[in-house]
DNA sequence: TAACACATTGAAAAGGTTTTCACAATTTAG
DNA sequence: CTAAATTGTGAAAACCTTTTCAATGTGTTA
């Protein structure tokens, strides 16, 4: 029903080997044969099943990236890396969401064991370290954005411990020192090691610890503004609060503007991510940037070398963050 | 060097059809049978080649979902729908972005002409009608959320035209009379659809159309600001203002919240799209809401039928849409 | 002129699966 | 107790490519 090689082959008067020859731009077949190849092919509207090369050349050039939703805007920056690095190789890359079901995410790596597609990158796996490093013993897959601890998988992603640090350690060298924290409940690596970064700035500065300025949410703005009510009805509420992502400062922000506190004075803020509402939202947010596209596009690079290396690198690497500072923070 | 049906085969000590058919839960086969190739498949970590059994069966059961970008976040529900609608036939959706690049647009669909995908669907194609029409002759293609004139392929979408005089038929009855429209140079169906709707309701409430008062600009938050920032600048500005989308209001707030203007008062605005971010800025932002969910649903059920069908569905299906009122209209 | 290198080509194998067909063994019907 | 139907099974074809191998024909060298 659907057109061939072999009709391909038929109409030029060539064989198929000739075909493919041609369509693989093989070196050593004739000027003629090209010429009738490529007028068959155009007169047929043929175009190659990728299923029968991919079996037998045994490789798709495609990578899966595994995301839990395309909700979450910052990953657009990781895909755009993700391609860029790619393409520069000839391979493409497919997205496709898990909605944090472990099971469903189990399921899409499926396409992977069963050489569907070449490679797989998990931006916020599901799965626990254990399974990921099974996988990965036999798979080519890797981590991106998310690490996760006691897990030997190709993991390109920046050092969240120091960044909470460093955010904190920015609103105490604002001079506040009741540093409010807002964080999720449902833990990801990197909300813990933000959490981490948090106690150790209060630590450089001899702040006690005081676990009533933290609060523990979702990561809905929605739970951002919960966030807020709570620590700023506390007896002796903070003067700044970290939130471990934009979306959740936004949504608290927006609690304080509705109490008419002054942002950037009163209270300031600190949001993560740089996601682009940040500086739509007013007052704009002060926030934590992580290099995505420089991310998506080191994973991939390191990806494809894998698929060639006979020894596989597994290694973790930690690409820089930095601060940038707007209307939040008062700067 | 992987194992196959073969290596599965031997060790359960039956031949390849056999694991076959309990792999593929035939009736046919006894129960010792079974038992044995589990086991072999259990001890051998077997996982069936997808090339092998798609070639065979021409068939992959994926979808391929092509987007622009995954920024504008308010897809994300769209792929949703389309996921729930494709996993209850069991198919996969995955997704792939363009960049807004025709050419890219074209080489993703070449998943589809080589069979590496089952059927396709655009969300906002690059590519022209005349071209979208002659692929859809012989290929799965559907479109969602965006129409394209006299573009004969299956389509589901909403009646921008009416939306858009919906929106602006409201800030009519607020009692506004002088609206100002922001929207894109670049245009898509949808924005002209939406700027034919706002015509309209001037025409239905006897307002003159002045084209001082349409700003053409991009899609980010910024053009908003300056499309504002101009309207308002007019010797006569408009007292509301209809944004083409959420993204684009949430600027033109932005920039009439710097000058002072009190929103909701002074000067009303409707946005579209109803993203996620609409309700966290404050003011909230009043907008038209699609049923992105209901949409990517049913553009993958009709999608699935068109395969089945021996002759397919070509319809644009149109779902209704909303108001959702909030502080900026002063609701 | 013989021997050889080189360019171009086609037949056939290979890649991993599903499915058809035929066959044997068993059960059921008459 | 025989004929017919049913069940379970394996060999081989089919799906569509790419690639290996051998063969042909041309041109070059000795």
């Amino acid at each position: 029903m659907s057109v061939t090689i072999k009709d391909v082959a038929k109409a030029a008067n060539v064989s198929v080997a000739t075909v493919s020859r041609v369509l693989n731009k093989k070196s050593n077949v004739s000027e003629e044969a090209i010429r009738a190849v490529n007028n068959a092919v155009e007169e047929l509207g043929y175009s190659p099943n990728f299923l029968g090369r991919d079996l037998r050349k045994s490789e798709t050039r495609r990578i899966l990236a595994i995301i839990a939703s395309t909700e979450q805007s910052f990953y657009s920056d990781v895909i755009r890396g993700m391609e860029a690095a790619a393409f520069a190789q000839n391979y493409d890359v497919l997205i496709a969401t898990t909605h944090d079901d472990p099971n469903h995410e189990m399921h899409l790596l499926g396409m992977l064991f069963s050489r569907a597609v070449d490679g797989a990158v998990l931006l916020g796996p599901k799965l626990d370290a254990a399974t990921i490093n099974a996988l990965g013993e036999k798979h080519n897959i890797a981590m991106c954005l998310e690490r996760l601890d006691n897990c030997n998988v190709l993991t390109v992603t920046i050092d969240n411990v120091k960044a909470g640090r460093d955010a904190v350690n920015y609103l105490i060298r604002k001079g506040h020192r009741k540093i409010g924290l807002i964080t999720t409940l449902q833990r990801s690596q990197s909300s813990i090691d933000r959490e981490i970064g948090y106690k150790l700035a209060l630590k450089d500065n001899n702040i006690p610890y005081n676990e009533e300025y933290v609060y523990f949410g979702g990561y809905e703005a929605e739970q951002g503004m919960r966030g807020c009510e709570y620590l700023m009805n506390l007896p002796s509420p903070p003067t700044a609060i970290f939130s471990i992502s934009d979306t959740i400062a936004i949504g608290a922000m927006n609690y304080a503007l509705s109490k008419g506190y002054r942002i950037g004075k009163d209270l300031i803020f600190m949001g993560f991510d740089n996601i682009s509402y940040s500086h739509m939202f007013v007052p704009h947010l002060s926030t934590v940037e992580q290099p995505c596209y420089a991310q998506g596009k080191l994973v991939i690079e390191k990806l494809i070398e894998n698929m060639k290396a006979t020894i596989p690198d597994h290694n973790l690497y930690t690409l820089p963050h930095s601060l940038v500072l707007r209307d939040s923070t008062g700067d």
